[in-house]
DNA sequence: CTGTTAGCGCCTTCAT
DNA sequence: ATGAAGGCGCTAACAG
């Protein structure tokens, strides 16, 4: 069977029918004659004939592809989201087309225009930044349906968590423990709404337990994450807690603190935020909070695919903000620094 | 600017020239006088247009995109292998369509489906067994060019490593260290060609080594891993090193030592397989024998990419073999249950 | 229930 | 160097 008459045409002229009716036994098998519908289906089957998915979109303006712009599938939560969301897609009957952007506005663009060129009928991406993001701006002004996934604002539709009332439980446990000198350690905030997000929530509930000497640590580059912890967990007055905003820098704290000779989580508690699995597997266990990555990429798809068959765009009205999770595993503990129980928690300037 | 006035006559009309220069200009600038061309360029840029992609398609019957199966990207080597193929592609130009099939046969035959009515110029993939795949044998069929990813096989074009080498590697080191009772770690031998792979090279380390009593658990499904690997490891005669076919399960085999009141590497040495970035920062640091999962994603572009543009598909003999690097962390060291120091070495052969 | 007709937007000879 | 014309494969009105 030569790949050249795999045409709805020849299966028609096979069929000994019109073109128009392979194309209904395909599109509305109802429509046609339970008869012609096997010689059909059987002159379709000899030649291995698929109809054509060009030619189909072409025709009815719709691709049945969904594009999902990601920030790198080397960190696990986007790889898990990516996941959830081919699942979904699979099931509903669409395609995707990933493109990664290294967090760079730039390729943020780059990828935006690339999928509108290619018909994708809908996007989910996670941006750098929806309140500034040009890419958004771009799809925004060609109509195309879209939802945003991790990201966070009023103005657009996204599927998402409350990073800063997780952040803030986060803090609020680590005090139920004891800790008092809590540090935060960051990606670039500036490269990221979600960062921003989650350092509010970590001031909020240092302020809301009384203390008043937020300590933040930024790395910008990953691969500099452990010396910067290591030198931080060294200086005088360090931290007993660290509260990580993702689990790829919790596993690099609980490093930094091996290789200070402290003691995760005896010496130094540790979580992270993101609930990525292989947490769960760690020695110790990793302690988090949970996003549902799996379920937010679900929910995406889902979301934009009812509104493509609705005909109409997603909106801020859409979004759909999922429950968080605590993970309790075992690199965070009680304080053993802590002075006796009831003492006044000590005041001190602390600046790294 | 409406939407419904981007195709090439618009642009055409606006420029005040024929919907063919319109197309040279965006196809064969240079058969183009730069006159017209600045003028077609303007109008181009003043409507918003770009070529649609399916039309193109339909036209050209080259879409410019790449099928991609994987199993899953749960596991965080294929992840890295996706991010490979996806930043490959994107350079020449590609986009990329990714399927995942959970290792199951019959996922891995509807994903080459789905792709071939899709359009795809090209596929890459990485199957359970390519000896007996029916997917491919379809692929084949349709005379698409493909190229396997980690799979090895002679009769089709694969990006690889010799896994049987690079296990049998393995074995000589955890030998070399003093170990003899080494216990090999897999998932089901049954679902993956590099899983036999590597328990060759482990059997073959073994014999080398003159220790003839391998011992292989396998664990089909993950999550049991950590409840069988701990069950093994307190029982009379443990093994003093698990060697683990993939760093999943190496991570997993660090849990059941722990749980089990081992240390790692004192009591017991764990080395994994794939390498996955991730390893290099847990505690202790994850020995493991490497695979480039992101160059293979890169080769197996292009070459893919290369024999698309000669028109002629990919076979067996353009197959990759890519160099395996152990990378030497923490989590494996000298037996310390061995007996007195200098106990005849067995004799073995070492070829990397 | 089925066939005829007319494009979807683009590329590509062939002519000029 | 540019234009005119035809068709890639399919679907959606409209007839019958």
């Amino acid at each position: 069977m030569p790949k050249e008459s795999r045409n709805i045409h020849n299966v028609a002229a096979r069929a000994g029918v019109s073109a128009a009716t392979v194309s209904r036994v395909f599109n509305f098998p109802a429509k046609v004659a339970p008869a012609t519908r096997a010689l059909v289906a059987q002159a379709a089957r000899e030649l291995g004939y698929q109809p054509n998915a060009s030619a189909r979109t072409l025709r009815t303006q719709r691709s049945r592809v969904l594009g999902v712009v990601l920030p790198t599938l080397l960190n696990p939560v986007f790889a898990e989201c990516l996941q959830g969301i081919a699942l979904a897609a699979a099931q509903s009957g669409y395609a995707i087309v990933p493109v990664m952007t290294s967090y760079e506005d730039s390729l943020e663009r780059q990828a935006v225009a690339q999928l509108l060129a290619t018909n994708v009928d809908g996007m989910i991406l996670a941006v750098s930044n929806p309140a500034d993001s040009q890419a958004l701006q771009r799809l925004r002004g060609a109509g195309l349906p879209y939802v945003l996934a991790y990201n966070a604002h009023a103005e657009h539709p996204c599927i998402s968590v409350d990073g800063e009332a997780a952040a803030a439980e986060v803090v609020a446990r680590l005090v139920a423990l004891g800790h008092s000198r809590i540090t935060m350690v960051s990606g670039t905030l500036a490269a990221s709404d979600r960062a921003q997000q989650r350092y509010r929530g970590y001031l909020r509930g240092m302020a809301d337990a009384g203390l008043d000497v937020p300590v933040l640590i930024e790395v910008p580059f990953v691969a500099s994450a452990i010396d910067a912890l290591s030198r931080h967990l060294n200086a005088p007055g360090r931290p007993t807690a660290l509260f990580c905003s993702n689990d790829l820098l919790a596993i690099r704290g609980i490093r930094a603190a091996h290789l200070t000779g402290l003691a995760v989580p005896r010496d130094l508690s540790v979580i992270g935020f993101d609930g990525i699995a292989i947490g769960q597997d760690l020695t110790p266990a990793l302690s988090t909070m949970a996003q549902p990555s799996h379920d937010m990429g679900r929910h995406a798809v889902e979301l934009l695919v009812q509104s493509i068959a609705k005909g109409r765009a997603p909106a801020g009205g859409d979004s759909l903000c999922l429950p968080y999770r605590f993970c309790d595993g075992e690199s965070c503990g009680a304080n053993r620094l802590a002075s006796p129980p009831s003492c006044p928690v000590p005041t001190q300037g602390e600046t790294p």
